[in-house]
DNA sequence: GAAAAGAGTTAAGGTAGATTAAGAAATTAG
DNA sequence: CTAATTTCTTAATCTACCTTAACTCTTTTC
């Protein structure tokens, strides 16, 4: 059981003593979650916020024609959780499902009350980390609202080039609320004027 | 100077002794925003988060062709800044502008981190309000991905009618990303199948 | 209280992106 | 290694929503 990652990412923000770090993984409960099963599924109450260790989830919203909207991607080192049915009790809107084999800590909602009482600090580590949600969910609010699709694919490659590697582009284009053949479209315009010839291309994945 | 309304918005979280509350009434700076009034202009940097007393304000982002985008309202009992100027000290996406004449009690960062400090239980208030905003956002996003402008229209007017009394048209076909005209299609579409002749209509405005 | 500005409506024509369907390429499973 | 499944692409057709423009109604301004 390694927290590194996890103490690193707290650390960021706030500074522990190592009883109070071994207090936090005393209240987290380590799960493994392989590929394609689901960390949440649509209309269980999400009683966990979970730390992601290794692997990569996506959380998506099915609409009544039964089209799987991303919401967001979750890899190393993100949180993650439907915050609304988590916040409410309400049943989840989202499901959350492993894209890769994937280790999480879990907090749950009444090991994350306790850890605010009894240790404070916490409580402003949760305010940061959900200040930033609040403005990365706004910035994308913004971008959806006043660009185009080409540009929100060029602005997400930019941005997130980890997840352009791991990421099915059916996915991706999921995220952007775009079709697969219209985001195929898209790279076919921004792509083919004049490719050159990649030789990463020619060589057998896995390398040597 | 009436703090009635903050104390009890912020008394819905946690609870404030009289010290309490005066200290932090005392890092507050009230200040009346005349309609048409700007609470922050793009390109400025966002210092305060504002309590709304009283009055109605709307945040918006102008994209590259001049169309304003807007992103959030905000009435009486509301918090409101550019989140993402504020927590970041970048220049600001977002105009604020008072629809109406309104008054608000504007909290600098600098004082807020005071306040964080000298009273701890305030880094659960705003963690609590950061997290309601971050759960309001992605609910909105859920809907803009999934849902015609036909539903979020209605879902609008049903979720906020008090806005809908307050907010000239355009301004809600802003918030959900249409145009007026389209808006406008939307209502006569909505309203005009069989619509029984409305008596309060034929009232002059104002009452008696 | 007239003139100007803003808000809402209507209608014609245009476009970004969806849908459908089918084939090619890549992954996964047995 | 082969079959089955999933992912990506291409192209034709379609639609939700935009743009422009003109006209009406309301509100604001001086």
């Amino acid at each position: 059981m390694d927290y590194g990652l996890l103490i690193k990412n707290i650390s960021k923000h706030i500074s522990l003593t190592d009883e109070e770090m071994s207090y936090l993984t005393g209240l987290m409960l380590c799960r493994h979650v392989a590929k394609k099963q689901f960390l949440l599924k649509e209309g269980q109450v999400a009683k966990n916020i979970s730390y992601v260790n290794s692997g990569a989830l996506r959380a998506y919203y099915t609409d009544k024609d039964g089209n799987e909207n991303i919401i967001m991607f979750a890899i190393n080192d993100w949180w993650v959780t439907d915050i609304y049915s988590f916040t409410t009790g309400q049943p989840a809107l989202l499901s959350i499902e492993a894209m890769e084999n994937s280790m999480v800590y879990d907090l749950s909602k009444t090991n994350l009350e306790e850890l605010f009482t009894t240790v404070p600090k916490f409580e402003r580590f949760f305010r940061i980390i959900m200040q930033n949600s609040y403005v990365r969910e706004q910035l994308r609010s913004i971008q959806n609202l006043s660009i185009s699709a080409e540009e929100r694919y060029i602005n997400f490659v930019t941005k997130y080039p980890q997840f352009v590697q791991r990421v099915p582009q059916k996915q991706i284009a999921s995220y952007l609320g775009i079709t697969p053949e219209f985001l195929s479209a898209i790279r076919k315009k921004i792509t083919s004027p004049r490719r050159p010839p990649d030789p990463a291309q020619a060589v057998p994945k896995g390398g040597l």
